[in-house]
DNA sequence: CTGTTAGCGCGTTCAA
DNA sequence: TTGAACGCGCTAACAG
C-alpha cells in the first residue's frame, strides 16, 4: 500500500525509531543519519500517516471551521469565502489542517461538532458566528473544548477568546465622515437586531449623532433580515417620510446593494442625493458602481488572527481567554459625498 | 481522557471486541447484549476515535475539498460558500466529514493535497475548479487517487468523473431568449477563455445566433478577467461600437454587476435599452436592480451530485468515470425585455 | 547516538 | 454468540 516508517528504516538500515526522530528533527540524532534516511524517505515517497500519529499523540494539528447553519442566507456573503481564506492563510504556514462544517440546520451543525470534539477529529474550533444562547457555544465550554469566536460572544466575554473588529468604533467614524461632509439628516439601515455586529455599529452610528447634536429621530433606524429584500422596504419607509435623510449608514455591504437599487429605482441618484456608507469592503464594494464608501474590516486578517489565537490555544491550555481587536480603516470611494445643500432663496 | 472502547466493555462485562461488534452492528451479537452494549456507550458518552478507525480501516470517511488558489480573486464568488453547502449537504447524510483546502498559490494547493492524500487524511477529493494543464489533477490520475471535477476536465475527458451543467445548452437557450424578445445585435462578455465554462457558454450564444441568422460580428465577443473591473473595458468597447448591441449575454453573475454598473454610468438604461442576461443565480442576482435574468446552474445540486458521485467511487473503486450533468432553468426576472424598435420614421 | 519494547483505540482474524 | 490475540503506523519511554 502506501510507504511506512518500517520500509524507510529498512530501506536505510537503522531501527524504525531512528526515522521516528528524524522525522521528528531529534537533535539526538546524527546529521549524517538523518541525511541518509531524509534520502531514502524522499526516494521512497514517504508521507507520515496521520492516523496513526494523531492515535499516538495528543495533537491531529487540524482545526474545525463551523459556519453558521445555513437555513440563513447570510452564508452566501462573500465574507466567507473571504474569512476561511484568511484561516487558511495561517493553518497552512504551521502545517494545520482544515475540517470544515456547514450544516443546514442547527441540529445538524452540533452533530458534526460533536463527532468532530469527541472523535478527536481537531484540536480546536473556529465559530464563524455569534447566537445568542447558543447550544453549541456552551457545549464547547462545558468541556473545556479549545475554540475561538469571529465576532462577539453574547455571554461570557471575558472568557471566550474572540476575534473581532472595534464595531462601534466603525460605526462612529463612518458617521464622522459623513456629517463632515454635512450631513445632517443621517438615518441608520441595519441587519437583525440580535446580532451584535449590527448593534455595535448602531451604537457607533447614535454615538456620533448625538456628539454632532443632530436629531436622531426612531424612525430613522430600521432593521431588515440581513440583506433579504430589506433593501426595498428600508428605502420606502425612509424615503417617505416628511424628513428624508441624505445620508445612509448600512451596516452590510451586501445589503447596501439592495439598498442601492433600490434608490435607484426610486429616482434618488448616489451620491449626488443620498450618501451611502457601509461597512466590510467585500470585492465586490469596488466592481458595483457606484462604488461603496465603507469601512475595510480586513475579513482576511480577522481569519488569520483567529486561526492563530486557536492554535495557540490548542497549544498551550492555560492560555488566557483574550479579546483580539482587528483594526479598521475606512475605504473612501464614490457612494458618498458632500452635501450641496439647497441654494438660498 | 476519552472513553474507549474497553470502558464500555468493563461497564458491561463483555469483551472489546464484543463493543467492537456492536459498534458495526454485527448481526452475529444478540439483541439482548447489543442492547446492554448501546445503553452503556450512552450512558458513558463513548464516541468512536476516527484516528484509530482510520488507522485499521481503509476508509477515513473524509472528503477533502480543493478550492482554486486564491490569487484568483474570482473565489469571492459566492458560488463557493454555495457550492460547499450542497457538498456538505450530502456528505453529512453518510456522515462524511469535509477537509478543506484553500491555498493561496497552486504551489500551496499541491503542497495541502499531497498531505491529503499520501498522509491519508481524506478517501477521495472534489476539484472546484478545473485549468488545464493542472499539476494537481496530473498528481490524482497518476496516483489512482479518486477525485471528481465540478466542471468539464481538459484532458481525459472520459476517464474523469465530473459534475457539470450542458454550458452551450444554457447559452444557447438564454441567448435564443434574447432573440425572441426581438432583439438582433446581441453581444457576449465572457470571463476568461482559459475556463470552459467561458467558451461553452461563448459556443451556445454562437451557435444561437446562427440558427438564428443573425450577424455575429467579432467584436461583439468580449473576454475580461472574471468580475474584476472588466465590466468597464466590456461596456466601453461594446457601446462605443458603431454599431452597438442591444441584447448582452453575460457569462456570470458576478460579472453582470459589473457591467451593470458601468451601463448606468454611461446612462443606458437596462433593460429598456439594453437587455442583459446571464449565468449562475446567485443569491445576489435577485437582490441587484434591475433583478437579473439568469440561467440558474442549481449551484447546490452540483454541489451534492459532486459529493455523490465521489463517495461512489470510493467505495467501489471500478465504478467507471462518468460525466454528470445537472439540469438548468432559466429564471425571467428583470433585466431583459422586449426590444422596443423605434417607430417607423 | 541508536535499538527495543510497549501501547495509542480499534477491527478482524481464529478459536471456543 | 462471544473472547483472545494480533496488527494498523507511529511515538515515547527505557536501555544500551
Amino acid at each position: 500500500m502506501s510507504v511506512t516508517i518500517k520500509d524507510v528504516a529498512k530501506a536505510t538500515g537503522v531501527s524504525p525509531s531512528t526515522v521516528s526522530r528524524v522525522i521528528a528533527d531529534n537533535p539526538r540524532i546524527s546529521p549524517e543519519t538523518k541525511k541518509r534516511v531524509r534520502k531514502a524517505m524522499k526516494s521512497l515517497g514517504y508521507y507520515p500517516n496521520v492516523n496513526a500519529r494523531n492515535l499516538v499523540g495528543k495533537s491531529t494539528k487540524t482545526i474545525g471551521v463551523i459556519m453558521p447553519s445555513s437555513a440563513d442566507k447570510a452564508l452566501q456573503n462573500p465574507f466567507f469565502p473571504e474569512i476561511l481564506r484568511g484561516i487558511g492563510s495561517y493553518t497552512h504556514k504551521l502545517q494545520y489542517s482544515l475540517f470544515l462544517s456547514t450544516g443546514e440546520t442547527e441540529e445538524e451543525t452540533f452533530d458534526e461538532v460533536q463527532r468532530m470534539v469527541y472523535g478527536s477529529y481537531v484540536d480546536g474550533v473556529i465559530l464563524l458566528y455569534s447566537r445568542a444562547n447558543d447550544r453549541l457555544t456552551q457545549f464547547l465550554r462545558e468541556r473545556e473544548f479549545p475554540f475561538v469566536i469571529v465576532g462577539k460572544p453574547y455571554e461570557h466575554m471575558n472568557e471566550i477568546t474572540h476575534v473581532d473588529n472595534d464595531n462601534f468604533a466603525a460605526g462612529k467614524e463612518i458617521t464622522e465622515h459623513l456629517i463632515e461632509l454635512g450631513h445632517e439628516k443621517i438615518a441608520f439601515i441595519g441587519g437583525s437586531r440580535e446580532l451584535f455586529v449590527t448593534t455595535d455599529r448602531q451604537s457607533g452610528y447614535e454615538s456620533a449623532m448625538m456628539d454632532a447634536k443632530l436629531n436622531l429621530p426612531e424612525n430613522y433606524k430600521f432593521h431588515a433580515e440581513f440583506l433579504k429584500s430589506g433593501g426595498r422596504e428600508a428605502v420606502e419607509h425612509l424615503f417617505s417620510l416628511d424628513n428624508p435623510p441624505t445620508g445612509l449608514v448600512i451596516s452590510d455591504d451586501l445589503m447596501s446593494f439592495g439598498v442601492l437599487s433600490m434608490l435607484e429605482e426610486f429616482g434618488l441618484s448616489v451620491p449626488r442625493e443620498v450618501s451611502v456608507v457601509s461597512f466590510n469592503n467585500v470585492y465586490l464594494s469596488e466592481i458595483i458602481r457606484p462604488a461603496l464608501t465603507t469601512v475595510d474590516v480586513q475579513i482576511h486578517t480577522l481569519g488569520a488572527q483567529s486561526a492563530k489565537a486557536l492554535i495557540e490555544k490548542t497549544i498551550n491550555k492555560s492560555e488566557p481567554a483574550k479579546r483580539i481587536m482587528i483594526p479598521h480603516t475606512i475605504v473612501y470611494r464614490d457612494s458618498a459625498s458632500e452635501l450641496k445643500r439647497k441654494p438660498l432663496k
